[in-house]
DNA sequence: AACATCCACAACCGCTCTATC
DNA sequence: AGATAGAGCGGTTGTGGATGT
């Protein structure tokens, strides 16, 4: 049977966007709200494609997303990120919420995978690069094959993740665009916006002023459901970022491991049940060195996010964990 | 100046998941 | 329970500008 396609495809034009559609599908959002995208071609008069309406307006239209050069700390949290994610640049992209995983993904593929077989090569020749490589998070790509190796990598690779988890929840807190302009500026500053569609910019400006109160319902139910990192500004981290995690760990260590770990278990510092995993994880090194009751996932869980309390209780569970329970996983 | 090649980025494609009826 | 629409996601492609020959 198969899918009926999302948009009848005689007439439908294709290509890049002209500053005109841009417009039209702003004024649309403006007046409706984003969603409802089978209904934009036939109501603004677009020849285009539902779900081109829609990506045009997540990666290019949307409010609050910021255009232009990487920063280098940006660049290192995608390093980092991505070294704990993998390809994943929806989740990615929630820890960076003026990027969208698209511009993530372009970037990573056009910019950083070069330094990366770079990286490769240069470990070949011994190049001094490498303490450059080191630094932004690429330790992962070393092609350790010893045991011993390996652990320092991880131990490297989750001191980075850490940092970059701090960085990235710091961003969230201080750098999301629209939260500032709704708690300093209700003037609304353009800087966020690209260059290239600064007119339409102006459109939003004036929409958002007059949304954040009159809109609040339908935008906020619209704007939920309209991507990962949500128009306000501020990624559903607990539950998108959470999640991430735990795929990123099971990705990583192969353990199905997360089912009795509810998210908001993950976003706790110091759960019970955590506080009570580490006992029963010191109780089973004492009986069984071998065999942790305990996946590592946990541990790293608890390490990672609980920066004060945790810390050297779960450096010493991670470095007595016992390699040779998830060797076989690799 | 003309052409070829490279590169970055926007956009598209196809698949999957979820909500709704 | 199955069909459908809406949306999310990752991979790939197309296009236009920059650079080299």
């Amino acid at each position: 049977m198969g899918r009926l396609p999302c948009c009848d495809k005689v007439g439908v034009k294709k290509g890049p966007w002209t500053p005109e559609e841009d417009i039209m599908l702003v004024s649309y959002v403006q007046e409706h709200g984003p969603g409802n995208w089978r209904a934009v071609p036939t109501k603004t008069g677009l020849r285009r494609c539902s779900k081109s309406c829609r990506l045009r307006w997540t990666n290019y239209l949307r409010p609050g997303i910021k255009r232009g050069n990487f920063t280098d700390q940006e660049e290192k949290t995608i390093i980092q990120l991505q070294a704990l994610f993998g390809n994943k640049w929806a989740a990615i992209a929630s820890y960076l919420p003026e990027r969208t995983d698209n511009d993530i993904k372009n970037y990573w593929n056009t910019h950083l995978k070069k330094k990366l077989k770079k990286f490769q090569l240069d470990q070949c020749s011994g190049s001094d690069d490498h303490l450059f490589y080191v630094e932004n998070g690429l330790t992962h790509l070393s092609s350790s094959n010893s045991r011993g190796q390996w652990e320092r990598t991880l131990q490297t690779d989750i001191n980075m993740a850490k940092k970059a988890l701090h960085n990235a929840l710091s961003l969230e807190n201080s750098t999301s665009p629209l939260i500032n302009i709704k708690q300093e500026n209700p003037q609304v500053s353009s800087s966020t916006y690209a260059s290239s569609t600064e007119n339409i910019s102006r459109l939003l400006q004036g929409w958002m002023r007059s949304s954040t109160s009159e809109n609040s319902k339908t935008s906020s139910n619209n704007i939920a459901t309209t991507d990962s990192s949500s128009c306000d500004g501020t990624p559903n981290a607990e539950s998108k970022g959470g999640m991430g995690l735990m795929e990123a760990f099971e990705s990583l260590f192969g353990l199905e491991s997360f089912e009795s770990s509810s998210s908001d278990e993950f976003s706790q510092t110091t759960s019970p049940q955590a506080e009570a995993t580490k006992v029963e994880i010191k109780k089973e090194e004492n009986e069984n060195v071998e065999a942790p009751a305990v996946p590592l996932s946990i541990i790293l869980e608890n390490w990672l996010l609980d920066e004060n309390t945790l810390n050297i209780q779960a450096k010493d569970d991670l470095t007595t964990f016992s390699f040779d329970e998830i060797a076989p996983l690799f």
